[in-house]
DNA sequence: CACACTCTGGTAAACGCTTTCCGACGCGCC
DNA sequence: GGCGCGTCGGAAAGCGTTTACCAGAGTGTG
C-alpha cells in the first residue's frame, strides 16, 4: 500500500510484465485482435490492466496502427445554437461508433477556417465535417477545396453539412425547399407583402434560402420588393439590427419579415417589440431551423424546422458508411464521378403564432 | 506534373529527403527547437514541406515528445446554452494557446461521466476540465476522484467548472452569493412569498443557488416554504413542468418562481404563459445564469449574470498557469494542502420586466 | 512414426516523430 | 602549431503501440 504514486501512466509494457506475459499477448488481449489469446493468459493480463489501472495511449495506437479514431469537427461558432445542436449530434453519433471529436471554432472567417483545417489535418482524424456555409465568393475556397481533397487522397473522408458549393460528401439541408414551401404557406395565410433579413456577404445558406424563398412568393403571388431585403450580420444582433433598420425606414405596408435564420428572427422580434410594434399582429415574422428558442418566445415563431442533431448524426454516418461504400478499387479512374451525396436533410413548415392568418 | 497522386500522407522522412538533409535537421527546422540550423538547410527544409504539403503527424509526436497538445472537455449536454457558451470560451483560448480541444458529453449521467474520463485519459490530454456538477451523493464519485487524480499524478490537470465537490483546481461560479443578492433584490422589490423550481437529484449547483436564495430570502424577511420548493429536471422541460405542478397545485399567494437555471426560467415561462397567466404581472419570474435567450423573451427574464465565456476560458488559463505554479517538486508531502483554487467568477443580478417592482 | 497442419506465444520490426550523443569542422589562443 | 571550445549535421535510440514472422506444441493422417 505504500504505492509511491508512480507519476507516468502505466504502458503495456508493464502490463505484460506484472501478467508475466510478453508485449504481443498483453496487446492481443486487450483489443479486439484476430488472433486468440489462452483464457488464462487473457485473465491475466486484464487483471494486470486493472491492477496497474492502465490506459492504452491512444497517440501510441495511431501511430502503430496509421489510424486514429478522432472526428474533427469545425463550426462557426459553438455558441450558437444552430451549431451546438448539430455539435451535439455528431457527439452523439460519434460516442456510439467509439469515435472522438476534436471541435474548433472558425468564427465565420474563411481565412481562419483554412488554417483550421491544416492543423487539424496533423491529427489524421478519420473523417472531417465542415459545419455552415462560407461566402458564396471567396478566394480562399480553391486553397480550401485543394486541402480537403488533399485530405481525402490520404484516406480522410470529409463531410460538408449544407454548403454544397465544394465535391465533397454532403448532408444537405432542404433550404430552397424549405424557403419556399414558407412562402407558400405564408401567402395562404393572406400575406402578400413580405421584407427579409439575411446574412451579409452572400452566405450560401442564406442565399438560398432567399432564393427559395423569393420562388415560393413568385408562384404564388407575394411581393418582395429587392429594396426591402436587407443584410446583415447572420447573428442574433444581425438580426436585431436589421430588423431595426427596416423600421427606421419605414415598413410602407409590409406584412411580414422573413429572418432566413431563427437567431436573426428572435433579434429581430426583440427589435420590432423595442420598436413599439407588437410582434405578430403589427408586424409578422417567420424564421428558419426551428431552434429551441422559438418555441419560448412570445409569440413563439412561425418557422422551418430542420432536424439539426439529426444533421449532425446524419453527417457523421454518411462519412462512416462510405468507408463500405467505398469497396473496390474505386480509386483508379473514378474521376468525373461525383461524391455520392448524402440526400438531403427535409424541412418542415411550422406555423406558429408569429404569423397569425390574415385577411 | 503526373503526380500519381499518391495515397499517404507526406512524413518527415519524405521532406528531409526531399530537401537533401537528415531527419534531425528536418525535424529541428520545422519546429522549435533549441538548437539552431544552418539558414540555408532551413529554407531547404521549409521549402520542401511546403511543397510536399507536410503535417506533422501529431499523434507521433505527442508519442515521441510524451505529451500532448490536447485539452478534453466534459459536459452535461452540449446544445445546452450554457455548456455550449462555456466551452466556447474553452475553445476560444484553447485556440489562443495552440491547443486542440476534444469534447464529449456526459448527458448527466454520473456512471458515463466516469467512463468518460477513463476513455479520454487514453488520449493524454494536457488539461481535463469538466463542466456541470453532479448530484450531490453519488455513489460514483469516488471512483471518479481516483480517476482524476490518477490522471493528475501523470501530469495531467483537472479543472473542474462550477462544481467544488471534488479537490481539484476549480473555477467556482458565485451560485451561492449571486442567489443570495439576487433574493434581497428581490425583496426590494416589494415580494414577500415565493417559490422555487430547481433541479431534481439535488444537483450541487442547484443545490448552492436555492440555498443562497433561501439565505437571502431569510436575511430580509422573504418567505419560502419548503412546500413551494419543486425539483425537477435540470431543463427547459423540466422548468416547464415544475412551474406547470406548482400552478396546478394552486399558488396561493406566491408571487414569484425563481427557477435556479435559465433554461428552466425559460420553461417555466411558458408554462405560466400556457397557464393562462401573464408572466411578469400575475405570476413573477427569475433565472440565473444571462443565457443570450432571455433577453429576447417576453418579458426579459431577471436573472444573475454569470459571463459564461469567460468561465471557460479562465478554466483552461488555470490548468495552464498552474504548470508554471506547480513549480519546485510539490509533488513530495503536499498532503492536505488543498489545490490551488481558481478563485470565483463573479455574478451580477440583472433586473429586468419579468419582476417589475410592486407594493 | 514421420509429416503436414493448426494453434498460439514470443521476438522484433515497424509506425512517424524527437532528442541524445557523437563527430567533423572552424576558430582563437598561448 | 597544438589544443580546447563552440557550432551544427547526422546516426541512432528511444516513445508506446501493433503485427508480421517465427517457433514450438499439439493433433490427425497415411
Amino acid at each position: 500500500m505504500s504505492e509511491p504514486s508512480r507519476t507516468t501512466p502505466a504502458t503495456l509494457h508493464d502490463v505484460a510484465r506484472e501478467a508475466g506475459v510478453s508485449l504481443a499477448t498483453a496487446s492481443r488481449s486487450l483489443n479486439g485482435s484476430t488472433r486468440r489469446v489462452n483464457e488464462e493468459y487473457r485473465q491475466r493480463v486484464l487483471d494486470a490492466a486493472a491492477k496497474l489501472n492502465y490506459t492504452p495511449n491512444l497517440s501510441a495506437q495511431a501511430v502503430a496502427r496509421g489510424t486514429t479514431t478522432t472526428v474533427a469537427l469545425l463550426v462557426a461558432d459553438i455558441a450558437d445554437p444552430y451549431f451546438s445542436s448539430i455539435a451535439a449530434g455528431v457527439v452523439a453519433e460519434a460516442d456510439a461508433e467509439h469515435l472522438i471529436v476534436t471541435m474548433a471554432a472558425t468564427e465565420r472567417d474563411p481565412e481562419r477556417e483554412l488554417e483550421l483545417v491544416r492543423q487539424l489535418r496533423g491529427q489524421r482524424p478519420r473523417v472531417m465535417i465542415l459545419a455552415g456555409s462560407r461566402p458564396t465568393v471567396d478566394r480562399t475556397e480553391g486553397a480550401l477545396a485543394d486541402e480537403l481533397a488533399a485530405y481525402e487522397a490520404s484516406g480522410g473522408r470529409v463531410v460538408l453539412i449544407s454548403r454544397n458549393e465544394l465535391d465533397f460528401r454532403t448532408v444537405l439541408l432542404e433550404n430552397r425547399g424549405g424557403a419556399e414551401r414558407l412562402a407558400r404557406e405564408l401567402v395562404g395565410l393572406g400575406y402578400r407583402r413580405f421584407a427579409v433579413v439575411t446574412g451579409g456577404e452572400g452566405l450560401r445558406t442564406a442565399a438560398d434560402r432567399l432564393e427559395g424563398f423569393r420562388a415560393g412568393l413568385a408562384a404564388v403571388g407575394g411581393r418582395l420588393d429587392d429594396a426591402d431585403v436587407v443584410r446583415s450580420a447572420f447573428t442574433r444582433d444581425g438580426g436585431y439590427d436589421g430588423a431595426r433598420r427596416l423600421i427606421e425606414r419605414g415598413l410602407d405596408g409590409i406584412e411580414l419579415v422573413f429572418a432566413t435564420n431563427d437567431v436573426m428572427a428572435v433579434g429581430a422580434l426583440s427589435a420590432i417589440r423595442d420598436a413599439g410594434l407588437t410582434p405578430g399582429r403589427d408586424l409578422a415574422i417567420a424564421g428558419f431551423d426551428d431552434i429551441p428558442t422559438v418555441q419560448d418566445v412570445t409569440p413563439p415563431l412561425t418557422t422551418v424546422r430542420v432536424p439539426l442533431e439529426e444533421l449532425g448524426r446524419r453527417a457523421l454516418r454518411l462519412a462512416l458508411a462510405e468507408d463500405a461504400d467505398a469497396g473496390a478499387d474505386a480509386d483508379a479512374t473514378a474521376g468525373e464521378t461525383a461524391h455520392p451525396r448524402g440526400g438531403s436533410v427535409e424541412a418542415e413548415v411550422v406555423l406558429r403564432a408569429s404569423t397569425p392568418g390574415i385577411g
